[in-house]
DNA sequence: TGGCGAACTGAATTTTTATTCATTACTGGA
DNA sequence: TCCAGTAATGAATAAAAATTCAGTTCGCCA
């Protein structure tokens, strides 16, 4: 049968380019075929199913859930970090770690890189990142003000510098509180021409890494000092808000929710961030569950890096081993 | 751990190239990693065993048998072909098939072909061959005389103007018998420039198909008249002659025997015949299992055309399905 | 603390592969 | 039987992938 014989060419051309690893080119002068017909044998190959292309998915990496992930959320990029437990510090570790990787694998030159103050995560990340050798990022911009509290003030400073440091880039401080006591002492801030430099940066952000807040306060909004009154949380929550990027709420379908509050906040805005090319969000635990699924909803951000657990439960799925 | 980070960059890339079929520099653009970085990842996928590469045999060809053939005998190429059952007209057919479709596939321009007159394989092989479209030989050589009976002298000359038709080049036919009637009829018959005009192409042929011989005489022998007495068949297995190509006689392990019937016969030697770019043999049944081995161990073939159930006992094994 | 070699990286280049293009033959329908 | 459309091919070319090269960094040892 003709057909046969045509399979059994395409069979052997396969064997020799796949299994023994020869060039088209050499197949070609073998077989005495010309390479053109050698690719287009090996096209067939695979529309034939002859060759058969498997990823054997190594221990601790997910990529089904990433697929997911970027699948039901319309993501750029998802990363799913191995991690042992589904506790916070397991995740936080897990996921610092994976996003400095991540970060030290894809860092442009040139780079104005964004970055939250806020979060856990990020401190985690700049804790497990290596100074990045041939990359020079130009600038860190600070996108989230300080905390009234001094000590956490410092903690802003800290990750902002640091991480500028790490990336041989300029750190540009918000000398700002997250969120000031009112209005009208907000509005005396941003006179600041220091702070007004500052926000001014906010638009040139290539890549922004952002935590995602939930709206009961974390650990670490709670040790902070008291920006929210129990009263305004309360507020927070009847009004929908279910997480937040920056100190800028957001419902559970990711639509913005205004509150009095956004006037207080010094921070860049959900729209201002759109304008990034990248979107980092790092996130993870259950604590945050409705938060991180609002934020993807809302489409804030183009690039998740969380943990097995939290992914799992973002896909509606029991977590993977 | 990095490895892990690691592990799972590389499984990604390996994803969007293979599955999603995404061009390294695409996936370069995607993830900010250098295309050349992307290639050395694919290359890391490949040892660290992420990528697995299988061979999904079709039905009817076995590459097992081939290489087995390839390796234990040295040769350039085999070709099996599947077979219905393991006799001879169901074997003819199917080298016949599986030889017409090489030589369509992998003759080049301004080829010269030998061929080897007394051979049913090798009509077999003509009967299923199509008019080759876009290649033309140069010419086609008849390198073993033909038969004194009339009637297979014209299957000899029907054979050579056949192949030379259909491949479209010039017939170039030894007007004598292969075995002549004794040394002086021989030393006659070279005498005649037409005869000598041919057996000077023998040196150019750059494509010699054959037949292989078993000293048992072939059905086809047999019929063709009584070329060689009982005497002389006698006498060859005497010799230890285990085969012939063109009925130049060899022992089990392949070397040449030299006996008195090698000064009647008016054929290419098999010095000459090793001068061939390709040397192509084309047989098979139990019948020629010794003589196709001894012929494999003298070297005198490069590319082996046969069918599955004597390339199976060739390597000592039982056929495959 | 400094020096040396191994390991990485991106840009540039080379090598390899896929595709375009022009040609030819074959198929099947009128 | 003849023709339009399809399929297949090799040469030339475009596109993609691998490698070379030059420059760094890092770890290790003196």
């Amino acid at each position: 049968m003709a057909r046969t014989n045509e399979l059994r060419l395409i069979t052997r051309v396969t064997q020799m380019y796949y299994l023994e690893g020869l060039k088209q080119s050499q197949i070609s002068a073998i077989l005495n075929i010309s390479q053109a017909t050698i690719s287009r044998l090996l096209k067939r190959a695979v529309t034939e199913n002859i060759v058969r292309i498997t990823i054997n998915v190594p221990r601790g990496t997910f990529p089904d859930l990433e697929t997911g992930l970027r699948e039901r959320y319309g993501l750029k990029e998802a990363i799913v970090a191995e991690c042992g437990e589904d506790r916070e510090e397991s995740i936080l570790s897990a996921i610092g770690d994976a996003a400095a990787h991540f970060l030290s694998t894809t860092l442009n030159d040139r780079e104005v890189i964004g970055i939250s103050s806020w979060s856990a995560s990020l401190l985690r990340m700049v804790d497990s990142l290596h100074p990045l050798k041939r990359v020079k990022a130009a600038r860190v911009v600070q996108i989230l003000g300080g905390m009234g509290n001094p000590s956490v003030q410092v903690h802003a400073t800290h990750l902002t510098t640091r991480l500028a440091q790490l990336t041989g880039a300029q750190p540009q401080l918000l000398s700002a509180p997250g969120v000031a006591s009112s209005i009208e002492a907000r509005r005396a801030l941003l006179d600041d021409s220091f702070v007004q430099a500052t926000m001014d940066e906010f638009r040139d952000v290539s890549l922004a890494l952002v935590g995602i807040g939930a709206v009961e306060p974390s650990r670490m909004l709670a040790t902070s000092g008291n920006v929210f009154t129990p009263e305004e949380l309360r507020e927070l929550k009847d009004s929908g808000a279910e997480g937040d990027i920056c100190l800028r709420f957001f419902a559970a379908d990711g639509t913005p929710v205004r509150t009095p509050l956004d006037d207080r906040v010094i921070s860049i805005s959900l729209d201002e961030l759109k304008g990034a090319d990248r979107v980092v969000g790092i996130a993870g635990g259950a604590r945050k569950d409705r938060a991180i699924k609002a934020a993807l909803l809302g489409g804030y951000v183009d690039i998740l890096i969380t943990d097995k657990f939290t992914a799992g439960r973002l896909l509606g799925e029991p977590a993977g081993t």
